[in-house]
DNA sequence: ATGAAAGCGCTAACAG
DNA sequence: CTGTTAGCGCTTTCAT
């Protein structure tokens, strides 16, 4: 592997001068037209490593979430990596699984991996990782979900107006009783989701039973078995919002195993309008999150912090997610 | 930031003892103990591009995908992550959606980043990171597709035995025309998968017309469209085949809208039985590739190779799909 | 525009 | 078991 020096001898210049030509300075060009012929011939690579070690950066940013086989947080990370790797970063990634250890465990992994910035999606409440979260000096980016108090940089959607402007939609449509199936408890999205949804039934006096709560895990099949409940519930809700991509999906299945018909026997409002939900028919009602807006969000907060240590304010950003009105939502009569 | 100094300052030993316990060796009681106050005192964490230039490793490996937004590869990275940071490696990783120039772009990005290996999926025929590929000493391992002739080590399905099994299924219960869906041209699975799907059709003297064979791009529009087209022909196949996670629910969504009943009216295998396909009614019968398996493969090649960089042999790893047979697929009348 | 030299934080001889 | 020391490859003053 060549280096410097090697490039420095081949060429007959100083390791200074083979170095600001590598950072783009100015070089005389004759002694340019040699250093390329000279990378060239030898495949000189720049040891990021020693780099690294001089300028204390690495350009790496780690990524926390969840998981990958989520259609929301694939997305996600696409994006990131996408804004991420266009400014010259690369990115370190890292899952927990929704396990609290192994979330505290990855962060103290990635906090040793010489990364320059971190953008998480904490698991929430039962996190594990806020006291070393609080210690670091690193600069750190929430997204999706958040942790309060943390005088960090957030990006996340507006979950609670998300779910009370589907309750909204569909009230104006004449349902009173609306079913929800949203996440686990402790989870920042379910939790706000859930809270906008009771928010509007209590504002709208619509109907309040418990019944109409349902909790799945964000997978396929819990959305396929929260549904099923609703259908065999005696008095069945007229509609159903679904807070996730993969437990909507999971939901229409039951739907179409049952012959019910979407929207003549019920509505429905679903959550992230992602590939496969574009193509189902009759096409669903989305609440549809700007997955590249809040990814370029978070990078651009990660960016300005990393450009201006010193400023020690922090901002939250918050975006509306978009109800796109779509043929799975009926009105019904008015009684 | 505690640098080795300052402990070895704040402890009174020198740094060769302090970096010898940061890295496991015997110290005295007294001295560990001391080291291990002063350690949670300062906070101090160890400077991986400092150890990493010195120990000429970064312990980081690259993972070059297609994309994250793909079930399959979102489960194979998540299965990477894992693997690898079970090891003490964290990934860094670059999607490269399917573009040639990116793909090159990303591969060379990757070479600058100071890691020890790399786990690639290459685009197939058409990559442009070849020459680069042929060129570079590190250690790489292909994964799902791969490039021949490259003297590199390689983990693939065996996906024409794969497809060829599909086929064979179909046609021991009375099939006669099968269709397939399969993925572009140029990508190596596709190819393959068509080539087994060809040599199974002429083997059992199928019908081998063209229309039976078309083209998606794995997703899940694709798919749907795909399926459209076959039931659009005057004469429908009896079964299809389709050879991806996406483009399989796509087909199952566009034979819902047009109420064609599985396998009443049309047999189907699909590929990659991850979570969305584990809900759909009736049951699929499946291809399933072990990426689990695969991933490890993959790992533990890279490791061997990492630990023994003399070895100039290498493998390929071919590992059987396997056929999950379920009630998607009906038995005709033979004429 | 160029060069000499110092030093980033760590590890690994080597000597004791 | 411990300490001294050289040096990994690079950037960056500071002269020239």
């Amino acid at each position: 592997m060549a280096t410097v020096k090697d490039l420095a001898k081949a060429t007959g210049v100083s390791v200074a001068t083979v170095s600001k030509f590598l950072n783009g300075g100015n070089v005389l060009p004759e002694n340019r037209r040699r250093l390329e012929r000279a990378v060239k011939r030898t495949g000189y690579r720049i040891n990021s490593l020693a780099r690294g070690l001089k300028t204390r950066c690495s350009m790496t940013v780690g990524v926390l979430i969840p998981r990958f086989n989520n259609a929301f947080y694939a997305a996600m990370v696409s994006e990131l990596e996408n804004q991420l790797s266009r400014n010259g970063y690369s990115t370190v990634v890292c899952a927990y699984h929704d396990d609290p250890a192994t979330e505290r465990e990855k962060f103290d992994f990635l906090l040793n991996k010489a990364i320059d910035g971190l953008i998480m999606t904490p698991l929430g409440a039962a996190s594990q990782c806020l006291p070393l979260l609080r210690q670091t000096t690193l600069p750190v980016v929430m997204i999706d979900r958040v942790c309060d108090g943390m005088a960090r940089d957030m990006v996340v959607t507006d979950n609670a107006a998300a779910a009370a402007d589907a309750v909204r939609c569909l009230a104006a449509r004449g349902h009173r009783r609306i079913g929800i199936v949203t996440g686990p408890e402790g989870v920042f999205t379910a939790d706000e989701r859930l809270a906008g949804y009771r928010r509007a039934v209590a504002e709208l006096e619509l109907d309040p039973a418990p019944e109409l709560v349902r909790r799945g895990d964000y997978s396929p099949d819990s959305g396929n078995r929260c549904m099923q409940e609703f259908l065999d519930l005696r008095r069945r809700p007229t509609a159903v919002i679904i807070t996730n991509y993969e437990m909507t999906l999971g939901g229409v299945i039951a739907l179409e195993n049952r012959n019910i018909s979407i929207p003549g026997e019920l509505s429905l409002i679903g959550f992230d309008n992602l590939e496969l939900a574009q193509v189902i028919r009759p096409p669903l009602t989305m609440v549809v999150q700007p997955v590249a807006k809040m990814a370029a969000a978070a990078v651009a907060l990660l960016r300005q912090r990393l450009a201006n240590p010193a400023d020690n304010s922090f901002s939250i950003k918050k975006f509306p997610a978009e109800l796109m009105l779509r043929d799975s939502v009926k009105t019904i009569n008015m009684k």
